[in-house]
DNA sequence: CTAAAACCTGACATTGATGTCAGAGGCAAA
DNA sequence: TTTGCCTCTGACATCAATGTCAGGTTTTAG
């Protein structure tokens, strides 16, 4: 599979995958003429990548702990980063669920907000046809 | 409260503050001479501020419903955008937990491994709509 | 009064992932 | 062979939040 073909494949812009490539985190095969060359597995390394990068982990981070989490080639130490981040995004679950709850809380509020027909500063609303009056 | 106290009680940088008055985000009464100051209230709102952008709002959105947030007011419009956040956040928190809980079988599993010499493939572990290998 | 500490504005630097552009070469179809 | 698309490297641009420095004013402590 090409480049194109991978980025196709994962959505993944090419630019980015030459960068993953650069950061280590994605190998690549080299035809006689130097283009890259991915197999198939690497569409599931790509959406692991993007996954880890959603989860907030830098490259530097990702390429450490990619060959444990790709071949189980755990170390203690790596076992024990892989477990803090772990614990990391469970922290970041936590808070979000915490935002998402207030914002919630805030909706359902400004239902009665609505009814009584007050408005937020429409007039820094540059959108279309803002009919409430200030 | 000067700004060097407010940054003190949020753990902000006196940097970040300024940035965030910029930003729309944090208004301050100015003394005579210029200097900012701050009612208790503001250190509730950096939080806020905060948790808005650990939740991967960006400074124009945070300013665009803070309003509402704070003050529970909102337009049928800014509702809308207040909702889509928080189905964002939602999806968030999803993936998230999805990622974590890849990290916690590579985890159990690197233990297994270290005792049975079995390798544990995390790309292989089902998650969220993998493409099947064909 | 004086010196230190905090504050002001403004500007430039940084980081990280990605976009974009330029110039050169590869490869398949006509 | 020509055409057209894909790929290569390398470089510069971008965005957003924050760091940092400079030069000047204010506040506070001795």
């Amino acid at each position: 599979m090409r480049i194109g073909d991978l980025a196709a494949k994962t959505g993944v812009s090419v630019r980015s995958l030459r960068y993953y490539e650069q950061q280590g985190l994605l190998a690549a095969e080299r035809s006689a003429s130097g283009q890259r060359h991915y197999p198939e597995g690497a569409v599931g390394r790509v959406r692991l990548i993007q996954q880890l990068y959603a989860a907030g982990l830098s490259s530097k981070t990702i390429a450490e702990l990619i060959p444990c989490v790709v071949d189980g080639r755990a170390t203690p130490e790596l076992l024990t980063r892989l477990a803090a981040q772990r614990d990391h995004i469970d922290r970041q679950i936590a808070d979000l669920t915490d935002t998402r709850d207030r914002l919630d809380s805030v909706i359902t509020g400004a239902g009665t907000t609505m009814l009584t027909g007050r408005s937020c500063r429409a007039e820094d609303v540059p959108h279309t046809a803002v009919q409430a009056p200030g």
